[in-house]
DNA sequence: ATCATAATGTTATAATTCTCACAAAAGTTC
DNA sequence: GAACTTTTGTGAGAATTATAACATTATGAT
């Protein structure tokens, strides 16, 4: 499909550089610009879905927007994503205004930032480029960023620097992830340099709650960061009220 | 109109809060959230066009991208803009594939990312949030960032560990910004950590390039970081082909 | 309380977009 | 070049979205 030099290939790299600085282009532009029909346009997207996204009669550059969400989905049908805001809002108790807190990259504790109240004067430690857009726009929160080498894959930075400043910071509470977790094995993620961010923030770290929705859980990764016990709470979506305490 | 405690101002925040990350939410699932008729999210964007963009059905967070108006694809709108692209595309010249590059804040050489071919290696630095964004998505960068504390008046990071990276990074070309330069004075800046920033760059970097408009000639900030001296080459709008040399 | 005003909801209608099936054109293979 | 495959175009009906007018409900002031 596509060859390098085809008419279809060539149309997409038109498509993508004009799109290119996040503008949107009406579907009819797009015809008139490309000089096919509009069904063409349609179907170009509809085959390149990672290239580009398609919003209500517009193409828009991917890449703007979170690849799995947006586009033709109301939110009601991320099931996932409401068990991950519960297991935040749980999360959240163990926070205390005027604290420093660490958050953790991946998917879950993003929707921990807007849940954090705007009266809620915070220091934040984190190292994932989507965490920190989020909470650069909250009012009362103090970001503080660990910097190194962009890894595309987490959306984290990673370098010696970081590991450095972590150590030089007072972390009251951090909130991790992890991409699996069991009570026997512990919590293991999917790259070793998070991993490394993990383990140190953890050794500084007053208290460290592990946050995942249960999906999480009996799942097994690549590297392991931590045992269950290192853990003082493991919160869930279940964890309504009561949390599961390590059972040491 | 919308006084700061009333049920529209809450449902803003709200429904910019939603968005914050780029997401585009349908109108549908929008009224769903806010609880409120699909009419009222119309007029709620209608009333709010610089923080609410609205995309065929869709409401998308402005800033992200600019919707043309509908059917017309004129994209005269911006002057200044068009400037800064144009001075960044100068400014491109003075840089080759496989080298570390260094980029300022601010709003001018935000247009140069997009100008980055995808098919040219690069390690970029850089120390502003929107800066890095953009880069995150460009497939043959390596990005690096500087941490430290977030400073949302230019969306910039800095601490001490910022300086100590540069001292050990290899740069090549520094392309840099100012928010006022006078070939007597030299460069200024609003803030002083950004200044700190930029010295410190200028020191390690093999060709230092001044990046600006030229509305921003005869300008003075309140912080100044380098004389006119110490930049190999001053590119603007107006460096079509010629670039304005250092006179010295 | 009463009036005035702003905000929201509802409905009907117009306009646009989406999808599908099929036709036409272009490109490949033998 | 004939038979086949792929790509592109067209049009009609279904579905969705936009707009305006009017009804209803809140909000504020006197």
């Amino acid at each position: 499909m596509a060859k390098a030099g085809s008419a279809k290939a060539q149309r997409m790299e038109r498509l993508q550089a004009e799109l290119a600085q996040g503008r949107a282009l009406h579907i009819s532009a797009v015809a008139k610009l490309l000089d096919v029909s509009e069904m063409t346009v349609r179907r170009d997207i509809q085959q390149n879905p990672d290239k580009l996204g398609y919003l209500g009669g517009y193409v828009v550059p991917r890449g703007m927007f979170e690849p799995e969400n947006s586009y033709t989905l109301d939110m009601a049908a991320d099931q996932q994503r409401d068990a991950k805001r519960r297991a935040c809002e749980a999360a959240l108790r163990y926070v205390k205004a005027e604290e420093t807190i660490f958050i953790d990259c991946g998917t879950t504790l993003i929707e921990l930032v807007d849940l954090i109240p705007n009266d809620m004067p915070l220091t934040v430690v984190c190292y994932a480029l989507n965490v920190a857009e989020r909470l650069a726009h909250k009012p009362n929160v103090t970001l503080v960023m660990l910097g190194g080498v962009y890894y595309p894959a987490s959306a984290t930075f990673f370098g010696p620097e970081a590991l450095a400043t972590i150590a030089s910071l007072g972390i009251n509470v951090a909130l991790l992830s992890a991409a699996g977790f069991d009570w026997a094995r512990g919590a293991t993620c999917a790259h070793f340099h998070e991993a490394e961010i993990k383990r140190k923030v953890m050794a500084t770290a007053s208290r460290n709650i592990l946050v995942i929705d249960t999906s999480k859980v009996g799942r097994l990764r690549s590297v392991l960061f931590a045992e269950s016990s290192s853990f003082d709470a493991v919160v869930t979506e279940r964890s309504e009220d009561e949390t599961s305490q390590r059972s040491t």
